[in-house]
RNA sequence: GCCCGGGUGGCGAAAUUGGUAGACGCAAGGGACUUAAAAUCCCUCGGGGGCAACCUCGUACCGGUUCGAUUCCGGUCCCGGGCACCA
């Protein structure tokens, strides 16, 4: 249905007619076309909450305006969509609204899936995914059993948020001032067996190809390197007083080990629990340590508090005996639950020894000779040794060799390399996710399922009242036979942390309907990495970490071939609304399924890209959207009322009028491919277009447009390269407005603009002239004019020699072509 | 608390490699058209001074480097993201 091109400009037909031709073409399904190159763009797949939200529209357009801008590059574009189905959400809409969690999801699915497509975004949805379908999650859980074959995985005890009503371990989010959310239970830190991935053991590669990822911001780079944590030190042992025990501490200062007034150690850790035996004080101590939750931020920013535990250490250098204090601010999970505390030298140390009357000791000098007062503040800098008897006056090199040597002759600590890396806990006792596909047999321990009875199936006939899953309970789930040894045995009724299927999704979507493995060779080998990924900054750790790991697992099964999953990445900021971010608790949401009715998804997309750069947060306004639609109105209006004819451009026939439209319009050429493509800022790319249709305007409004061939070819030029522009942000105006210029081939076909370098030579510049750096004139200059032209033309301005009077010239700075200051006094 | 960002007109922002601060848009004010309104079009638009030419101050704050700093360095304040079970 071809679409009148009438003065006013209804975004409706307009859209439905461009996603009519697009659906009936089948213009985005892609495949693998070896020898063509390709190019794959992925946003971050949302989780189906039930509506999209403007910073899904946000992400999902910025991608969709790479991957259409990349089509037109000449690319064999694959750009998917799916859902990260599996989630907390769901159980709680379960709770409330009495619908099964799969339902519940599989119905928002429907709903958002509807939304996206007014959008336009070019998806090939012949791919989508949903992570709940076991299509979908049993490759996981095969990964998962090869994985666990590889001895890649295992079982431990780790720490839950518990809630002792519900009788289930809680999500952070879930625990509110220390309560549980539904039971309002106090929530205590509970052990219980889970799962782990072994990520240390790539914590030295995750680390290294960091430098090689170029393509991302250098912030995520710094951030994963910092939460990666990788350090040296020397990791050596106390000798536990009346007692055959021994303390085990790590230290990235062993310089300082002369300066040890004591150590201090976890709650949770074993000499402390031991002594809490028979200490009721101590054992209080400890239990009020319990009801905190399993976050880091929550214990960081905690009193720090301890308690004299009663146990002595020997001072291995000095054979001192060394107070073993419970120290709240020590973590059982990291490294070994101890720390030897050195007062002198470490801000933390300081001010708990201060707090507690213990001694400080000064083992370290400023190596310039200045004094330090050690009871004023803690010396933290490197330095010399003192007060260290054999080992005064070395260095910090130096200290740490000797007491290296020290240690590994007497058999008591060596060197090692320390992460602050955690290997990845994947237990979750959640209902909503997939299945661990683990048996627990009383004689064999844990087994893998065998791959045939892979999947494990989620139940969904489930009742779920909220107290725990309820799997938990199902014993039709739960009871089995061990694949082993055939005896009685019980399945496991964990689940999956949600990031598991977050970490491999990217690779699924080259072959996502693949039945017969969990990827196809000849799709994965095509089609990854990667090119660009987008999504919110909010992921730049965990998410981005967990599917790099992946990826390297996935690398060692031999499934992928290289060893990044994403080559470059682009962050985008959040969308806020009144200086706070849109939510639903702060009231201040934008629905964009209202804003597409009422305004085109072509101005919500274009507004969205105009806004701000995507990589900075966007403040949303009303106002601003009419704005876009202004504009895209005019342009509508000026060129529909456009007659193009088949013209020839003459460059030598052009007039100055005609060419500085034409200088114009290859500057923008020229500026809005490099915006697109190297610099990836859409707000600037827009705005260069809008000053084109600014001079096109004027020119037009200056001049009777039918007024000679070559009128109409430099206007033709500049029309046409502000619809093709504009094409990957705005698709469905400038598809149609594409074919009123006269095009029979879809714009989305079209080849993007090149510059003509010709058009660009400039004959006059502006050059600035400064006195004493302050800008005192502009001058219209010859391009090309010498050192000693701007030098002359600078000093000759009346302005420029009101400013020199009285002064002597020191020194002139000529940047040709831009500026000439001149230094004088 | 720790790690990482950000702070420029009334507002969103621009200034890409240290070189003319405020492009582009919004809002506001004035004008044209209209019986009127809407829509559209034109003009003004960082603060202070001046009839004007123009001068002066100004990029969170304090200091430094430089002929020249929104940009680089040191410090401070404020706002945001993450902190391993929200996704």
């Amino acid at each position: 249905m071809p679409i009148q091109i009438s003065d006013d400009y209804h975004h409706q037909p307009i859209e439905q007619a461009a996603q009519e031709y697009w659906r009936a073409k089948q213009s985005f399904k892609v495949r693998a076309q070896p020898g063509k190159p390709k190019f794959y763009c992925l946003s971050m797949f949302p989780y189906p909450s039930g509506r999209l939200h403007m910073g899904h529209v946000r992400n999902y357009t910025i991608g969709d305006v790479i991957a259409r801008f990349q089509r037109m590059r000449g690319k064999n574009v694959l750009q998917p969509m799916g859902w990260d189905a599996f989630g907390l959400p769901a159980e709680n809409a379960a709770l409330k609204n009495q619908v099964p969690p799969a339902q519940w999801t599989y119905e928002n699915i429907a709903y958002m899936r509807g939304q996206l497509q007014q959008l336009g975004y070019a998806y090939d949805w012949d791919r989508e995914i949903a992570t709940c379908h076991p299509d979908y999650y049993r490759w996981e859980q095969w990964f998962f059993t090869r994985l666990f074959q590889k001895g890649l995985v295992y079982k431990k005890e780790a720490e839950v948020n518990w809630d002792p009503v519900d009788q289930t371990g809680l999500a952070n989010e879930q625990v509110i001032a220390g309560r549980g959310w539904r039971s309002g239970a106090l929530v205590e830190r509970r052990k219980i067996p889970q799962w782990f991935i072994k990520i240390t053991a790539y914590a030295e590669e995750l680390l290294a190809a960091l430098d090689q990822l170029d393509g991302w911001p250098e912030r995520v780079r710094v951030m994963q390197q910092n939460w990666i944590g990788r350090s040296e030190g020397l990791e050596f042992s106390f000798e536990v007083a009346g007692s055959d025990e021994r303390l085990t501490v790590y230290t990235t200062r062993p310089d300082t080990v002369m300066g040890v007034t004591y150590c201090a150690i976890a709650a949770q850790h074993p000499l402390a629990l031991k002594a809490a035996a028979s200490n009721a004080t101590l054992a209080a101590f400890i239990k009020k340590q319990d009801n905190l939750k399993v976050a880091e931020a929550d214990l960081a920013t905690v009193e720090k508090e301890g308690m004299d535990c009663g146990i002595r250490v020997i001072h291995p250098l000095t054979g001192a005996a060394v107070p073993v204090w419970v120290a709240s601010f020590v973590l059982m999970s990291y490294g070994s639950g101890a720390v030897m505390s050195v007062p002198g030298h470490d801000q933390r140390d300081f001010e708990f020894a201060h707090k507690y009357g213990l001694p400080i000791k000064q083992v370290i000098a400023p190596a310039d000779g200045s004094a330090h007062d050690i009871n004023a503040a803690p010396y933290v800098e490197k330095g010399r040794l003192v007060n260290s008897g054999a080992y005064d006056g070395l260095d910090f090199d130096a200290a740490f060799d000797a007491l290296q040597t020290e240690f590994e002759n007497r058999r008591i600590g060596s060197k090692q390399v320390n992460f602050r890396l955690r290997d990845w806990g994947v237990s979750r006792q959640r209902y909503w996710g997939a299945p661990i596909p683990i048996i627990n047999c009383p004689a064999c321990g844990a087994v893998a399922v065998p791959e045939s009875d892979l999947p494990v199936l989620l139940p969904t006939d489930i009742e779920f009242d909220g107290s725990g899953s309820p799997i938990k309970k199902m014993r039709s789930f739960i009871d089995c036979a061990c694949p082993h040894c055939g005896g009685a045995a019980e399945r496991e009724t964990d689940t999956f942390d949600t990031f598991m299927e977050s970490s491999w999704y990217y690779a699924r979507f080259a072959c996502a309907r693949h039945s017969d493995g969990m990827l196809n060779k000849d799709d994965v080998d095509y089609w990854l990495d990667v090119d660009q990924y987008i999504g919110g900054i909010e992921h730049a750790i965990l998410h981005l970490l967990y599917a790099r790991f992946f990826h390297k697992l996935l690398r060692d099964e031999g499934l992928v071939q290289s060893d990044e999953p994403f080559k470059r990445l682009l962050t985008q900021g959040m969308v806020l609304k009144d200086g706070a971010k849109m939510s639903k608790s702060l009231g201040n949401t934008v629905d964009p399924e209202s804003m597409i009715a009422q305004y085109g998804a072509d101005t919500v997309r274009l507004y969205m890209m105009f806004t701000s750069p995507p990589d900075q947060s966007l403040e949303w306004s009303d106002s601003g959207v009419d704005g876009a639609y202004r504009f895209l109105k005019r342009l509508w209006k000026v060129i529909g009322g456009f007659k193009a004819t088949p013209v020839m451009l003459d460059t030598a026939a052009l007039n100055a009028a005609q060419k500085e439209l034409r200088l114009k319009t290859h500057t923008t050429i020229r500026k809005v491919s490099d915006d697109y493509e190297r610099r990836q800022v859409f707000n600037t790319a827009i705005a260069a277009v809008m000053e084109l249709y600014n001079e096109l305007s004027k020119f037009l409004s200056a001049q009777d447009c039918q007024d000679g061939a070559q009128n109409q070819a430099v206007v033709q030029e500049a029309m046409q390269a502000m619809v093709l522009l504009l094409g990957p942000i705005v698709p469905h105006a400038c598809h149609v407005l594409w074919q009123h210029l006269g095009h029979d081939a879809a714009l989305i076909d079209a080849a993007w603009p090149e510059v003509d370098e010709s058009a660009l030579v400039q004959h006059k510049v502006n050059v600035a002239v400064q006195v004493n750096g302050k800008l005192r004139a502009v001058l219209e200059l010859s391009a090309d004019a010498t050192h000693e032209a701007l030098q002359a033309a600078a000093h000759a301005d009346v302005t420029v020699q009101k400013f020199l009077e009285g002064l002597t010239v020191r020194k002139v700075i000529v940047v040709p072509g831009k500026l000439v200051n001149i230094v004088a006094n």
